[in-house]
DNA sequence: ACGCAGGCCTGGGCGC
DNA sequence: TGCGCCCAGGCCTGCG
């Protein structure tokens, strides 16, 4: 389930096995993802993870030979298991590890990705173009207007770019435009600067109250059934079509925009 | 360079 | 119970 804090939440939670373990094998049991398993992911084979990171929603887990370089696309989720245990209907990669566990890429949808880079994997095509990253400090305000100029696409879909800014996915691009008070369809190149600034602050202020929520996730990262729903409670307007906004009371609204759904609330954002 | 549509996949929930 | 339909936390690719 990969929001940014999801990917987050799932580095966090499978580095303390992985980083420092040496991949003893890597087991393809489908390789039918979003591009086919490349078979110099088996080029890790005996090699030790030396780091596991994160850019947008990619995870890279370094070795000596190159890097792994995962997506985990719309239902995707990396599992930490005993090597015994049977593997699930989906479980499509595994890496099996000197200490006996299997860091499982279970992906019912196949749009993940699980590729092997060698060299410096920033300069890989699926990671140069990237924008800035919304928790660091290259993203604000002055580098998103910069951004936007003269872009006549609404700001929700302009967000959602990750070549303008990584890691806002629909989610959270829905309630940092209610935090905002901006409508999602307004144009992205004519959103004034003081707006902006309530957008950038939203952004971080969201992905970062639930990335600190995925936290209760680490803990509990190797039972079974890890997935409890603990950031829906907080949502303001995402999936609440028709109910009444938290702010005002009028009904939320549902849209779509680019083939994606989103929800606002027609009073508060303009 | 930008904007948009299409495409990739499976599964759950719903109405009939 | 079964079937068809809609929907789903992403993002690349190709076209105009």
């Amino acid at each position: 389930m990969p929001e940014l804090p999801e990917v987050e939440t799932t580095l966090r939670g499978v580095s303390p096995h992985l980083v420092g373990r040496t991949i003893e094998r890597v087991i393809v049991r489908d390789a039918r993802l979003r591009w086919p398993v490349p078979q110099e992911v088996h080029r890790v084979a005996g090699h030790a993870v030396l780091s596991g990171s994160r850019r947008g929603k990619y995870l890279l887990f370094a070795t000596a030979p190159g890097t792994l370089l995962l997506h985990l696309g719309m239902s995707g989720s990396l599992r930490v298991t005993d090597a015994a245990t049977p593997f699930r209907t989906h479980d499509h990669v595994a890496l099996e590890l000197d200490s006996g566990l299997h860091v499982r890429l279970h992906d019912p949808r196949r749009f993940g990705a699980f590729l092997f880079v060698e060299g410096e994997a920033g300069a890989h095509p699926l990671l140069s173009e990237l924008g800035p990253e919304p928790l660091g400090e290259a993203f604000t305000s002055a580098v998103l207007h910069a951004r936007l100029k003269g872009r006549t696409a609404p700001i929700k879909q302009a967000v959602m770019d990750s070549h303008l800014v990584v890691g806002v996915g629909n989610i959270y691009a829905c309630e940092a435009l209610f935090m905002a008070g901006i409508s999602p369809a307004r144009e992205a190149g004519k959103v004034s600067r003081p707006r902006l600034e309530a957008l950038v602050t939203a952004i971080k202020e969201v992905l970062a109250a639930s990335i600190e929520m995925g936290g209760t996730t680490l803990r509990d990262f190797l039972r079974e059934n890890g997935e409890p729903g603990y950031f829906k409670q907080t949502l303001r307007v995402y999936g609440r079509e028709g109910l009444p906004c938290p702010a005002c009371g009028a009904p939320v609204r549902r849209v779509v925009q680019g083939a994606r759904s989103t929800f606002f609330c027609p009073r508060c954002q303009r």
